[in-house]
DNA sequence: GAATGAATTGAACGTTTGTTTTATTATTTA
DNA sequence: TAAATAATAAAACAAACGTTCAATTCATTC
């Protein structure tokens, strides 16, 4: 036996991508064998080696992607002229949206963090502080002008970063909640925490009125 | 060679829980080898195994342990005859004190459930689940008679504890802040989160001096 | 000081691991 | 249709894995 009708090198390739994700979010990365995984693609372990050349590098796609995608994600999303209050609620909206819709890759991205060598670590962690930097950004704009009340940027931001990624430790889809519901829950929690007061939050949603009217 | 001068079992057997949870915290479960620990603990691997049964035994042991002993924690902390308000700020600091106390548990106990048994992982969620509890009381509590805003308790719920335990993530106790600056920030945080308006914090705040006085 | 039990070593077991190599077949190109 | 290339299977590799077992030495008790 060798090449299989119908093989696609493209295929097997996201095939294998989508099944790693789904098998790391489960059993975890060093859980996960190569075997394990080709099984799921339905191919044999030899062949998942012409698309990642080891395991790890397989590990660090996904994970490159997932950052990547999410500061994309971002970008595309973020309002420019808007004030901190309207910035900070785009911001978590966009978060949650991204994050329930890629649970799989999510959770790779957040415990398998040290199965990467040092470079690649590294590597990861510049995105992962580009992002939240943008937030801490929000934040430091959002006390300036007195929007917000926070006693310290930085803490502050990890602990919002904390709550609205751990939406994908217990959500569920096809739940009592909808994702409108639970974002929308999200942040108004969010709002309080930052001391958003009741003046400022009329302002905000003034603003995102005009944001959406264009 | 064999039993060596000065060998004690019990210690060997505490310097290997010791060892197996920073080894754990930082490499992961399937990552740590038998032979690895044993080195850590300086002994040989086969020796382990006269304290626990099985690697898997030994992860649940530390999981159990760290369950039992932060409800332990809570039911000695906590005010049996106080508010809502300073019912919530116990809960808190305690929860952060006993988390920052136990970073390589706490690491093990959030990361590691799927590599758990079924049953082990049921026992584990029970414990879990009944200390979320004592947080969801707390908070309806707290709805029912004013004290605080919220729209959905078991949601807000898990956006607290996600939000609190996220402090082991990024806070190093060496670094710029301690615990009592990072606590009162969390405090703060929290009590605004669940809508905690000021004629409650002023209430509280007597409460809590109160609860220190007697 | 002999007997008993506790603590550990060292070697070995069968599996499984990530990865490499070689051969073979399917598809595409000329 | 022949040649070239892409995609896979099958088998094999050494290394590492969790675990077991018998032998051996330290510590304690009588």
């Amino acid at each position: 036996m060798a090449r299989t009708v119908g093989s696609d090198g493209e295929r097997t390739q996201a095939a294998t991508r989508d099944a790693a994700a789904a098998l790391i979010a489960r059993h975890g990365y060093e859980a996960m064998s190569m075997r394990q995984l080709a099984a799921e693609v339905g191919v044999q372990a030899a062949a998942l080696y012409r698309y990642f050349p080891t395991k790890q590098d397989l590990l660090y796609s996904l994970m490159r992607d997932h950052m990547d995608g999410l500061i994309e994600s971002w970008k595309a999303a973020r309002p420019a002229a808007l004030g901190p209050a309207a910035r900070l609620e785009h911001f978590v909206a966009n978060h949650i949206a991204f994050h329930v819709a890629r649970r799989h890759s999510t959770h790779v991205s957040n415990m398998e963090l040290r199965s990467l060598s040092r470079e690649r670590l590294s590597q990861v962690l510049k995105l992962r502080t580009a992002y939240e930097k943008e937030l801490r950004r929000i934040l430091r704009d959002g006390v300036e002008d007195g929007a917000f009340r926070i006693d310290d940027v930085a803490l502050t931001a990890m602990a919002i970063i904390q709550m609205i990624t751990g939406v994908i430790v217990w959500f569920r889809p096809d739940e009592r909640l909808s994702v409108e519901e639970v974002t929308r829950n999200y942040l108004t929690m969010t709002m309080r925490l930052v001391g958003a007061n009741a003046k400022q939050e009329e302002r905000h949603v003034r603003d995102r009125a005009e944001f959406r009217a264009g």
